[in-house]
DNA sequence: CGACATATTGAGATCCATCAACCAATGTGG
DNA sequence: CCACATTGGTTGATGGATCTCAATATGTCG
């Protein structure tokens, strides 16, 4: 993550903080809470994303298949928002599957009910696109890094910025995540320990 | 660019036809055109992005430096906007260059004049919206090329989705936009014509 | 024509993927 | 409760894709 793109999330923060309580009220109409089981899927390949879903507790995953290899894209935490960008703006089938890896319960909203009210408040066409920018930028620091990190360098930086959640995640999973084979990642976990120990 | 993404194209076409004449002329207001001399910066590193640049006839790149070396993220044709979504988005100062690689005429929008629109305008902030959700998928689409496909994949796709462009820009850049060195490039350039003339 | 940028080609080095073997922990059915 | 399958992780050997450095060629423009 950017560290300007703070300032966007604490903007978007305030701007949900704000709504006024008719806004928020219906939202909640449209939202509803679920909970998935560890491995449960929150969206599978070839189904339209209709919700979104706000993580509360639990961890998922989004990937997509290339040769029948799991590429995945993005990991959400507690307080984060799950989607199919692609799926979910253009409301056709999804490449991509958003997976739960442990026992997650999230709040779903509607994709058509929330499309209706943005149009009824203004304020909520803003938020989407606050929402919309950070997912923007999160992208564009992505594919920077892939581009400028070497295999070391991107796991470095992913346990700097999300060490609280690296212990938790498998690394078949974080070595998809980085663009990276499983044996490859086992290698710089030894050569980095190694290196701490001396 | 994904299949799926003309729709949304098409999408924002629509929203701009059938903008009001009001709001048209609103923008029109904040907009002017300006024109650029090949080799001129649209906007230089650790400038803040101010506007958007409507490409009207010509070409230009948007480009960061990493050691001292370029690396394109995108290039601008007639029709695109161009603009650092991070220094635009946040106001901040940009890590990007954005550079005429021929003589250029843009339309160039306020940043604050277009903000104030869109709080007077909802259909302002709907295409600011799409707008944004395109670049994200765009975003998304570059990603998953670097992720999938190897450097020959990537250069064949360029050609085919950009053929009318590719043979404007020069080899230096299009290896900086393909993540790959010249060297490299012209040896993929030279085995698929020699490919293609058996 | 000369000068400077741009593109090509060659040789060696590097990063990382792949294949294969192995280990440790966990779970499961008989 | 144990034999053994399964899953997740480690380690070693090898090869391939691509980078880097260096030399050469091909413009292109004053």
């Amino acid at each position: 993550m950017n560290l300007f793109m703070t300032n966007l999330l604490a903007e978007i923060d305030a701007l949900v903080a704000r709504l006024p309580a008719t806004v928020q009220q219906a939202l909640d109409r449209v939202t509803s809470r679920q909970t998935f089981a560890r491995g449960d899927y929150l969206l599978r390949q070839g189904d339209v994303c209709r919700y979104t879903y706000f993580i509360e507790t639990g961890l998922a995953r989004k990937y997509y298949l290339v040769d029948g290899r799991e590429i995945t894209t993005e990991f959400y935490f507690s307080q984060d928002l799950a989607l199919s960008m692609t799926s979910y703006t253009i409301q056709v089938p999804s490449q991509e599957f958003i997976q739960a890896l442990e026992n997650t319960t999230a709040l779903r909203t509607d994709y058509r009910a929330f499309q209706a009210l943005k149009t009824q408040f203004p304020v909520l066409m803003e938020l989407d696109l606050r929402l919309t920018e950070y997912y923007a930028l999160w992208q564009e620091e992505r594919l920077r890094q892939f581009r400028t990190l070497d295999a070391t360098q991107r796991y470095e930086r992913l346990l700097r910025t999300q060490s609280q959640w690296v212990q938790h995640l498998q690394l078949t999973h974080i070595a998809s995540y980085l663009g990276v084979s499983i044996e490859t990642l086992s290698r710089i976990r030894a050569k980095l320990a190694s290196t701490n120990r001396i």
